[in-house]
DNA sequence: CCAACGTGTAAGTTTCGGCTTACATGTTGG
DNA sequence: CCAACATGTAAGCCGAAACTTACACGTTGG
């Protein structure tokens, strides 16, 4: 199954996250992809098994050349991780919260959403 | 400002996203915090050091206690990444949009998201 | 058919993240 | 006022991650 510290690991590294916004586009070749990098090629395809491991690529070999496409599933993944964090964060009592405190009202605590 | 790849990174760690889904539910101290992790008391503290870095986590000192709790900004700055990435590829083509292969319906693209 | 191409793999090095032990600092109950 | 407490900081170690250079392998145009 998908392993949510993998796909965040994966997530963490700019060069990556480069390669994904790119894929997002539509798909490429491994020498396509490379020249977005700043590192060598075979770096690159490091950096695409990392992220095929993790389930955010799929490749497909085409000739010579190898295709590689954005998956989706994992980022829906953390998509829900994330939500859940936030969505118990807003039902929980804050440090204001104490007895004595001027009430923190929900429209207060809106605030603090960016 | 805040930086999504050490966000992300913040985020790829087991013992950290322990620590943020205890302070989802409200504010802890540092020691009830450790009570939490299978690791020493000061890895903890770094843990915390780390999420607060990036902006994850609010401390405030209370007399010989220190309560921290969480702040979700960062948290949005994720969701948003992440579901800028999958709008884009929903938009996209895909491999299969090759001349000569059968068309790719909306629906037909909607089953891979799980 | 074979040279050039596109790409993955191996090996080795350096950098970095997380852990531990040991120490420093500020706070408070008695 | 001071011993015990809650916690942060420092220094050092170790394994994992990321990069590079060198090489291996299948594919295809001429």
């Amino acid at each position: 199954m998908v392993d949510l510290a993998a796909v965040l690991g994966a997530l963490a590294d700019p060069s990556r996250r480069v390669l994904l916004q790119r894929l997002a586009h539509g798909p490429a070749t491994s020498g396509q992809l490379a020249e977005l990098l700043s590192v060598s090629r075979p770096a690159t395809s490091q950096h695409l098994q990392v992220l095929q491991a993790t389930g955010l690529v799929r490749a497909t070999a085409l000739g010579r050349h190898r295709w590689y496409e954005l998956a989706p599933g994992p980022l829906y993944l953390v998509e829900q991780w994330v939500r859940g964090l936030a969505d118990t964060w807003a039902a929980a009592p804050s440090l204001d919260d104490r007895a004595g405190a001027p009430q923190r009202t929900a429209a207060r605590r809106e605030e603090n959403k960016p």
